[in-house]
DNA sequence: CCTTATCGTCCTATATATAGGACGATAATC
DNA sequence: GATTATCGTCCTATATATAGGACGATAAGG
């Protein structure tokens, strides 16, 4: 099989005129380029260089070979030379996906922060729920939010945020159907849920020295919209489980009032899952350490 | 150092789909693909290729260095088949050198012999009796004529003939002036010679027994044109020296006869010399074939 | 004209690329 | 759902390319 270096090697030697110019200026051993040069000659079955002891001139075919290998390393740096382009600042397309919600609250305003700062980005973002094939389909970053533990993956996860959930309702919800005291007071109390309706809707809750609880419930709302549930559990239509990130504002002024602080529902991890670590656009990096810079602020206020 | 072959590596996997079709297309392992790419990715610091088991994906910068790569290498096969159709059949130019006498008397029809069998072959030849630098000055073949033992050199050597040359006269010369039975005898006739004029002129004769002798000599005619040597030999003007293969018709005819054929001046061989016999193209090679034949032929003759 | 410096080629101990196959992952097949 | 076939990656004994320097040739310099 051919070596294309050898093409390059040839090139080198003639724009040099000689061995031991284009080995010096190449910082390689002339030995090396005199039988490169000769196992092409060979391989080529004509004599590209006439050369001898202090005489070096290339022939008429040589010439013409020389035309076209220069034009084959015209093409090879300008391959270079779309890459290296890559490397100088972020830009290009990002594809990523993200779950409806979390983009809706919080990441979508952290996207729109990162693009003022980089004009030269797109982002190319589908809001959806499902298990994105992050090979498959090209996405260059999935965000996702799982409970733990995270299920094992060829892919590479960088956690962003760790969520924190709590049960919460309005005040006079509380004052109207009386203290809760228990997991078991919860049943007393009208529900709302997230996520679509099903045979059978459970808070999981973990509670003081490690007790654990399982409540069934019926809620009278189930819907995927985050606003829409809260609004609900504002208006006293009864208690829901939501992340506390997400309502920060509400408890700042006490519109909802978390329910029994003592049994907490599970944890969530924010996090970006992508095919490998190894060749990174800038754009995508740049974006990764971006919504980790952001979710790590979100948590410090 | 950046390797080519990985950018034609590259191409392949590319327009196969995979590691693994592309190593069967090829004839390679595919771990030698395998890892070249990973290198190759390493070294622009970028993924080109996403994949995973039973996924495989061009990534858009990847896209956009396949692009150059394949016109690359469309380069690199126009290189090679500048070369190739050289190989197909002798054609080009073959730049020669040729003593006068010899090109006038015999190489010149062989040549044009030559040229009618190869339509395709363009010669360009310098009567020149100087020693041609056949490397610096890119001749690719010089035909010359020395008596032996012939000058070593770092040049390749194809001998063409073995010329034996003879003193002859017109009969009538030989019949005014009386028998010639030793080389002294030769003082007594008047003398031609081929060349320049000299301070001395010397016939150098070896005779029976390993005997030799110089015979000094005032020539009444010196002159490089071999023609008008011979006429003037035939018309009795005086004795002179001359390759036997040039002078065949006028001994046939008796028009010029031997004097003293049992001493002989030196043979003198006809060769051709070549820089290098690697990477001779087609035409010089098909080009010495024929004159080594058509040399072989004279002689036989 | 003699000496020196540099050329291109060739040889061999050493460095590096490679082939072959094992391995985990996963789609295809039964 | 279990089994099989094939994917891409990784490891290591082996094959091959290489660096360093010797050599003969020859132009340059003294």
């Amino acid at each position: 099989m051919r070596d294309l270096n050898d093409l390059y090697y040839f090139v080198q030697v003639v724009d040099h005129g000689g061995f031991a110019p284009a080995a010096r200026a190449l910082g390689v051993p002339k030995s090396r380029l005199s039988r490169r040069i000769a196992l092409l000659e060979e391989r080529l079955g004509t004599r590209l260089i006439q050369r001898s002891s202090r005489h070096f001139a290339v022939t008429e075919i040589g010439q013409t070979y020389y035309t076209h290998c220069r034009a084959m390393l015209v093409e090879a740096d300008a391959a270079e030379e779309a890459i290296a382009v890559t490397h100088s600042e972020p830009c290009g397309v990002v594809r990523m996906s993200c779950p409806v919600a979390l983009l809706d609250m919080s990441v979508g305003g952290m996207l729109a922060a990162f693009m003022v700062q980089h004009p030269r980005v797109e982002l190319h973002v589908e809001a959806t729920n499902r298990r994105v094939d992050v090979v498959g389909e090209r996405i260059d970053i999935a965000l996702r939010v799982r409970s733990p533990p995270l299920a094992d993956s060829e892919l590479v996860l960088r956690a962003l945020a760790d969520r924190r959930q709590c049960l919460v309702a309005a005040p006079r919800l509380i004052q109207t159907q009386g203290p809760v005291r228990s997991p078991a007071d919860l049943r007393r109390l009208p529900s709302l849920d997230m996520g679509v309706p099903q045979a059978e809707h459970l808070w999981q809750l973990s509670g003081p020295d490690g007790a654990r609880a399982a409540v069934r419930h019926q809620p009278r709302l189930v819907t995927r919209s985050m606003p829409a549930l809260c609004a609900a559990a504002v208006a006293g239509v009864g208690v829901v489980q939501l992340p506390v990130m997400m309502i920060k504002p509400q408890l700042a002024s006490s519109e909802l009032v978390p329910v029994l602080p003592d049994w907490a529902p599970p944890r969530e991890i924010v996090h970006a899952v992508f095919a490998s670590r190894r060749g990174l656009l800038p754009a995508v990096r740049a974006l990764l350490d971006f919504l980790a810079g952001r979710f790590r602020q979100l948590e410090e206020d």
